[in-house]
DNA sequence: CTTTAGCACTCGGGGAAAACGAGTGCTAAC
DNA sequence: GTTAGCACTCGTTTTCCCCGAGTGCTAAAG
């Protein structure tokens, strides 16, 4: 008796394969368990006996399951992982398709977050699950010029360009009256001592300046130096944003309110564990592949692509096993292009500086 | 027979407002319908069948109803509109509570939206319904001042602070190359003529000035006045951020998923019928007093707070008419103040130009 | 050795019927 | 005006049974 584990040895014939994919784009279709009959209705030719017989071998093959002796036959996340690696054929987007995806990123660059949030919004509409985004570099981020530009004797604007060449500005209040001829002088300082370094070492260095400059100028300084590491550290911090949970009720798998309070709780609340693709432009986990727990029954489709030279994006899109994979794939990268195109068009191609 | 609309000639006894809090706080907390003997117990003195004569009259009132004959009763839109007036006792937050509303929003004042959203968030964990939030200015947002900084020869910083006195900055790349002492020119020019107007405007008087200076100037100046209308238009235009819809899928009332995802959907997509407090610092809508049909079966507790002094933020809680309005709104108001607080704390006090 | 028809069997889903019980309205006595 | 008593209502829960899709096995046919 050798029903420990999967059977390595039985042969992957071609007509398993067939049979194979019918069930599993049947599955993913309907949601529902499909039997011998359909599935030899569909490939004609063999009657529903002999897929029987396949279908035995493919259950003990580890592709397929049955939920309980006399139901059809569902798709294993085996099953799934050698339909998505083999099986599938890649999907081409339709005229309309493409169209509508440009047509969704038709977006004004703006600020970066919200144009990200708003993507995040298209894609999970358009896709009909939920989505989560997030950017991140890979270097940390400094400050790389400084400016100070008056506005009366108790306010001034504070410009800042980042290492990343996006630009932060705010108005700063005084709290002391400050001679504007000295603003130049504090630029220059602001310029060579705070640039190129982290947030943290900002802080620091403020330190070793105080006793160099006068005690008013001081404290515009410091003002500036923590509006600036604030700002730094804000940007740098990788923001996850969710979109589209409500998508999930519309799934057989979630009509429980328990399931799906609980995986939208786990997408909106988690900060961090949801996966990401270690290179290449796409990856697809399903089920237990997942790392986190929560996502054990569900997978998850995650593209990235490129903004700037140093940060990349990450679109991620969540639905459970039996999801779409042939056209979520496709349109996600459809998707993951765009905002390559997006943010090559707009955004700062040359870069001279040196680092420290 | 005068069965048609409500008794008004009947008086309602002080046992009768007695009973009629006990039923609303009773069904606020189970979501089940009330029996007379369950108030009789928590009244006390007087007996089951007592109370149920009570119970008809207030039915009749329409203060009442009934799911069918044999089951107890739940409270009416109209029930729940005269305790919130006038039996409703207003809640003091425990130290507890505003602790932990002061916690949530400590807050770094970065940029305006993010805080609004963290803050949404943090509302709805707290509350356990969904929120929305947005913000609005009654004065429509123009340029106060512009600013260009060189980069290098071919990129410039353009820096605009609006009429609300937020700053908004971006590199600009540019076409062609710029021979930096025309930069100041420049910036007299936007500080003359493109200042205190609205959007659309300024991208009207570009034409006006396109003959009077050199093309790769008005380059330069179309791509910075482009800019700043569409940032002016974005900042302007009142964006609604929902935060906690999954919220919704704890209620009994929600776990359908077709209702749950219905005014998940409602919530999320609807960026403008929400409500809004017309005036006062906080208003509750019962029912079918919202104007949204699908808000007709819900209740929502607005709340509005300052941000400087033309702006005002909105905070509103959606959820099914058996909310618990005291404990909403007593937090709800927490809140309000804390963001009132927040803003006043570190924004914008001051202001002195004149417009136009 | 593979395919197919035939057939008994399994098991979840669906629907009717029954049992249940919380709660009511009414009546009559206090 | 209040209360005990009681028959009645009606939604909910439980039970039970039937149906049928789908199976695995066997034996015959290719």
């Amino acid at each position: 008796m050798n029903d420990t584990g999967q059977e390595l040895d039985m042969e992957l014939t071609d007509r398993k394969k067939k049979i194979l994919k019918v069930v599993i784009e049947d599955y993913i279709r309907t949601a529902e368990p499909v039997g011998s009959k359909a599935i030899a209705a569909q490939l004609g030719k063999v009657s529903s006996a002999t897929i029987r017989n396949e279908l035995a071998d493919l259950v003990e093959m580890g592709l397929l399951e049955q939920p309980h002796t006399s139901a059809g036959r569902i798709p294993s996340p085996k099953g799934y992982r050698l339909y998505v690696n083999e099986l599938m054929e890649r999907q081409r987007l339709s005229l309309d398709e493409t169209e509508r995806i440009n047509q969704s990123l038709q977006l004004k660059m703006e600020e970066l977050d919200r144009v990200i949030s708003q993507a995040g919004r298209a894609v999970s509409s358009f896709i009909n699950y939920p989505t989560y985004m997030s950017i991140s570099g890979k270097k940390t981020l400094s400050a790389r010029r400084f400016d100070l530009l008056p506005v009366d004797e108790r306010s001034c604007i504070v410009v800042m360009m980042m290492s990343d060449n996006r630009v932060k500005s705010q108005l700063l209040r005084l709290q002391l009256r400050v001679d504007l001829d000295q603003l130049p002088t504090l630029v220059t300082l602001l310029n060579t001592h705070f640039v190129n370094i982290s947030p943290d070492e900002m802080n620091l260095r403020l330190m070793d300046v105080a006793e160099q400059i006068p005690p008013q100028l001081f404290l515009l300084l410091s003002q500036t130096v923590s509006y600036a590491s604030d700002a730094l550290a804000e940007s740098s911090q990788r923001e996850i944003v969710t979109a589209g949970a409500k998508e999930l009720l519309k799934l057989p798998e979630y009509r429980d309110a328990d399931k799906a309070h609980q995986l939208m709780s786990f997408l909106t609340d988690s900060k961090e564990n949801l996966p990401v693709p270690d290179e290449g432009p796409m990856k697809i986990l399903i089920g237990p592949e997942n790392v986190s727990d929560a996502l054990k029954n569900t997978s998850v489709v995650v593209a990235s692509y490129d903004i700037g030279d140093d940060m990349r994006g990450l679109i991620g899109v969540v639905g459970p096993t039996r999801m779409d994979y042939a056209t979520v794939a496709a349109r996600l990268s459809g998707f993951a292009e765009g905002m390559t195109r997006l943010f090559g068009k707009q955004e700062l191609p040359p870069k001279e500086e040196a680092e420290k």
